[in-house]
DNA sequence: TTGTAGGCGTTATCAG
DNA sequence: CTGATAACGCCTACAA
């Protein structure tokens, strides 16, 4: 079923048809009448792939996640829904990429074969090949995250600095004098990711600021992680009474450790992080936690993208989220163990 | 850059650049080589667009997700990613379209306008618009679940009703004589949706079978939901003491309410349910259930739907899985309260 | 071994 | 107000 069918049983020119779809020139009420009737009929619909090769833009964006074969944590899972809805509203369609490092063959085809207006990519590495294939190709792109040469490129961000040191005050402001950063994966340090090195960086200058002890770990991106973590933590520590994290995914181990101990949280230990805000408020007890505003950054994100796509010579735009902290239920003033 | 463009800078036609790429006919090895200079320098890559206009495919698959604004189980997430990553390894892109029920834009344009070779559809309900809407365009499809016309279609689905029916089989060998389904939503319930229903009528078999005494109730896919639930079935059932659930996402509720009655897990009472591997091992305790091979799932749909593109004319195939449920930690022998 | 030409389904320009 | 035609970039049958 295609637009000259639709002429053919309408008696016009494939033209007519085009122009009565779009109301790009003037049609007169009968032969529109006409045409839609049979297009009715016929249920027709335009061939989007034909409307793109002609008019040169697909209405189509890229998103890129990392491999899924890893597992995505609660807070990478509400960018990619925030992101596909924002698309959604603004009529455009998501095309998934599952690309990790190198050149990948998904993320080749994607941008490569411009079967997208834009990108955006998530889980931006502080160096990127991704980001560089991207300039090189020159297809408009915003990063969820950013590379250390920050200022180069649109991006959306939280503030994962702030955010570590904000946890670290408050902490710290309820007297607790030695406290612990769970952060990501050693992996993923070792990878440069961006969040893992500027939690670290805030957490450096708060303890510092504040003169209290820090104790920094990385931990794996599980329950089961967090637990042993914590575990060792606590045994290693004996002054330790509160914890600052970013790694979502191993709070249940977290929580689960410190009851081990037979410590309760917040009466014997605090903890404060960084997390979706439905997440935090899911666990038991629920997290005081800075809430990660998933939707506005995919919403932020798709609205750069499109500024960017329509002008494509448009200065760059950051954008950097810190969302105050939310108190709930696990911190509380420091006792000593 | 096209391809044009190139056999003009290496000084041949249109035609020899393409073979050249396609190797659909030879080429002297000199003219091959020059072309290749020039596709190295340029970066040149065809235009996916053009491509798929000329051959009447896209190679891509469409795979239609609940709304992004509602919140994804864990199970559901193993889809999605197991699908792409099923696809990727097929060298297809997965367009991905956020459409709850009934005509929705998104949707239309990914179906209507052809934009995919196929589509997967997720969620699925007993009497499901969107399949048939599927149907009349005649555009291959598969499901991840099925209505209840369940041969005119090709899906792949997880026995729910012999999942939970075993769950309630293992509990009763254990002793237990009253025992509570902790179904999905009743929204969902209400709107048809295939596992709940079918969950349901597992229970109600197993507990006839059995002749244990069984409660059932309906409850929101999140932690409090699943707190306030089973807070109400232990103070309305004193003689309860084991849970069969396919509600993952209400489980570390159910774990709290549990432990917040004074109750422990598998000591005093007992919980199995249905939940992707990943879940149940980082909950604490550990919990026996019948895990979900959401990878397994993504690749048998992603498998059905590239026969069904390649013969549209293939009978209809479907696939039922019922994995053997693990036993971790969460159940024992019966004890009254 | 290589080149020419037509067509995939649209939209838009140019005529009428 | 409407129709013929070119063009988007690619592939491939046909010709040489």
């Amino acid at each position: 079923m295609n637009i000259g069918e639709i002429a053919k049983r309408s008696g016009v020119s494939r033209s007519t048809v085009s122009y009565a779809l779009s109301g790009k020139r003037p049609v007169s009420e009968a032969t529109r009448r006409r045409i839609q009737a049979v297009i009715d009929e016929l249920g027709y619909q335009p061939n989007a792939t034909a409307k793109a090769l002609k008019e040169g833009r697909t209405r189509t964006i890229g998103l890129v996640i990392p491999p899924a074969s890893r597992h995505f944590t609660d807070m990478q899972l509400g960018f990619v829904a925030s992101v596909v809805d924002a698309a959604a509203r603004a009529d455009l369609d998501v095309l998934l990429s599952p690309s990790g490092g190198e050149h990948d063959r998904s993320f080749e085809r994607v941008v490569g074969g411009r079967r997208v207006d834009g990108v955006i990519v998530m889980e931006i590495r502080l160096e990127d090949d991704r980001v560089a294939r991207l300039r090189q190709t020159r297809l408009p792109f915003v990063g969820i995250g950013r590379t250390d040469r920050a200022d180069e490129m649109s991006w959306v961000d939280l503030d994962y600095e702030t955010l570590i040191s904000q946890c670290v005050h408050h902490l710290a402001d309820l007297g607790h004098r030695r406290i612990a950063l769970v952060n990501r994966s050693a992996e993923l340090m070792a990878a440069g990711y961006g969040p893992a090195h500027r939690a670290q960086a805030g957490f450096n200058r708060a303890t510092a600021e504040r003169g209290v002890e820090g104790v920094q770990m990385c931990c794996a991106d599980d329950s089961r992680a967090g637990f042993s973590c914590v575990g060792r933590l606590l045994a290693d520590h004996p002054d330790l009474t509160a914890i600052a994290t970013i790694n979502e995914a191993a709070i249940p181990g977290m929580y689960h450790a410190i009851e081990n101990a037979g410590l309760t949280v917040p009466g014997d230990f605090s903890i404060a992080g960084v997390a979706g805000r439905h997440w935090a408020e899911n666990l038991h007890p629920p997290l005081t936690a800075a809430d990660v505003p998933a939707d506005e950054l995919g919403a932020h994100a798709v609205e750069l993208l499109i500024r960017r796509i329509s002008d494509p010579a448009t200065p760059h735009h950051q954008i950097l989220l810190s969302p105050p902290i939310s108190l709930r239920r696990t911190t509380g003033p420091a006792r000593t163990r």
